[in-house]
DNA sequence: TCTGGGGTCCTAGGACCC
DNA sequence: TCTGGGGTCCTAGGACCC
């Protein structure tokens, strides 16, 4: 049996933990640039509040409501999750981090063990250690147990068993097809075109039917809904197979050297991450984007995808490759909205392969690198770094709403007698 | 005027191999 | 008029997730 735990409204919950008062109130949470509501409070659902609403279609309402606005305070939420995974896993030797908010966990051998007795503990506890509310959901797959999970939360209920052939059909009877995890807006469209409306219709289909339709991730989820597994709990680590930064201007951009600037930033990002996990790439891909939404704009989405000589994860290579990607892809009269760089290729630090023709000085560039790592470490994250990535940051987000960083950030500690 | 930033997996098709 | 057959690897793009 498979466990999928997660935090109800976690962003909102995070923020309430530190500011109590803000109970019973309309809270939302927006995404970087405050573009668009990525966290509702119940009280903001229940005023109409959607996921992903952009924020200055719902303000209006909002100020109504007198509701409490933050910007994401993505430290703050990291650090509550860690709280939570490793409450976690002291009920579970194969823990599977699915999301910052969300969790798989095997249940092991559970004969003899009352399911809904233990699931119950397990919310109860993490409530009491954490503060954090959570729904546990539990079945014979990742599917079922996540379908579960959202079950229960329909019910107003902190978990759900689903641990009976009929407990299961009784659930998946009345259970929205938009629902179901994997399918998203195209399979929605097209399943409701062959008459499915809930996740018993889907169920009722044939197999083969299903794998045409919807590939193999279709099929899987179809074997999933019928109890039999298809998903296994998997390493963080081993899932890792593309390390990217990217993020929106706050304004578009229409000249090149901003928005080099913002791609060093992204490089030196990437870097930082792949030498944190012990890894290096062996491919980038550098793109840039106009905004999509503006339908008067000409758009333009270039991207260009650099093959490295060898692997590497040193700031300064990446951030070189970048920038020249940037002058290689870019074109003037477009108004550009976002640029982002993903790593793929990844391999492990030790197994990197030298290149005979490169002439790279890999062990001072290992040596700057890690120089620089110490003093960020130290002193705050970009306190040292690359003349290419600028000082000023024109392009960079909006934070107009955001909370303390109550749990990480040392510099805001108030000590009193 | 204003619409996030990460990821995963799968498939089709092109480049290339002998 | 006729123009191989069997592969692998890679990338772009589309679907999905939170």
């Amino acid at each position: 049996m498979f466990a999928h735990v997660d935090i109800n409204n976690c962003y909102v919950s995070c923020e309430r933990l530190f500011n109590p008062s803000l109970e019973g109130r309309v809270v939302v949470v927006l995404s970087n640039n405050d573009g668009c509501v990525i966290a509702r409070s119940n009280e903001a659902k229940a005023i109409g509040i959607k996921m992903a609403d952009a924020e200055f279609m719902v303000r209006q309402n909002l100020k109504k409501n007198n509701a409490v606005i933050f910007s994401s305070n993505y430290p703050l939420y990291a650090d509550m999750s860690a709280r939570l995974m490793n409450n976690l896993a002291r009920y579970t030797y194969t823990l599977m981090v699915y999301s910052i908010d969300e969790a798989f966990m095997a249940l092991g051998d559970i004969r003899g063990i009352d399911l809904e007795q233990h699931t119950g503990t397990i919310s109860r506890n993490v409530m009491q250690h954490t503060g954090l509310p959570i729904t546990v959901g539990v079945g014979p797959t990742m599917a079922l147990a996540k379908l579960a999970n959202k079950a229960a939360k329909k019910q107003k209920r902190p978990y759900l068993v689903l641990d009976t052939t009929e407990k299961i059909s009784e659930t998946l009877l009345d259970f929205p097809i938009e629902d179901v995890w994997g399918v998203g807006l195209q399979y929605y469209h097209k399943l409701t075109e062959c008459g499915v409306k809930t996740a018993q219709d889907f169920r009722a289909l044939q197999p083969d039917f299903v794998r045409q339709e919807m590939t193999v991730q279709g099929w899987r989820l179809h074997q999933e809904l019928w109890g039999k597994p298809c998903n296994v709990i998997k390493d963080v680590a081993e899932r890792s197979k593309g390390i990217e930064s990217s993020q929106s201007f706050s304004s578009y951009q229409t000249a090149l050297e901003p928005i080099e600037e913002a791609a060093a930033m992204h490089a030196a990002t990437v870097a930082l991450k792949l030498r944190q996990q012990k890894s290096m790439a062996m491919t980038l891909t550098i793109y840039l984007r106009t905004n999509k939404h503006n339908v008067k704009h000409d758009q333009h989405y270039p991207s260009i995808t650099v093959k490295i000589p060898f692997a590497a994860n040193s700031t300064h290579q990446l951030t070189r490759i970048a920038v020249q990607a940037i002058r290689a892809i870019f074109q003037p009269g477009y108004n550009y909205m976002k640029t982002g760089i993903r790593a793929t290729g990844i391999i492990p630090e030790g197994e990197i392969q030298y290149n005979l023709f490169a002439g790279y000085e890999h062990s001072r560039e290992q040596q700057l690198a890690g120089l620089m790592d110490q003093l960020n470490d130290r002193y705050g994250r970009g306190t040292l770094r690359l003349a290419a990535d600028s000082f000023e940051r024109k392009w960079a987000m909006k934070q107009e709403f955001l909370s303390k960083q109550y749990t990480t950030d040392w510099k805001d500690l108030v000590i009193t007698r």
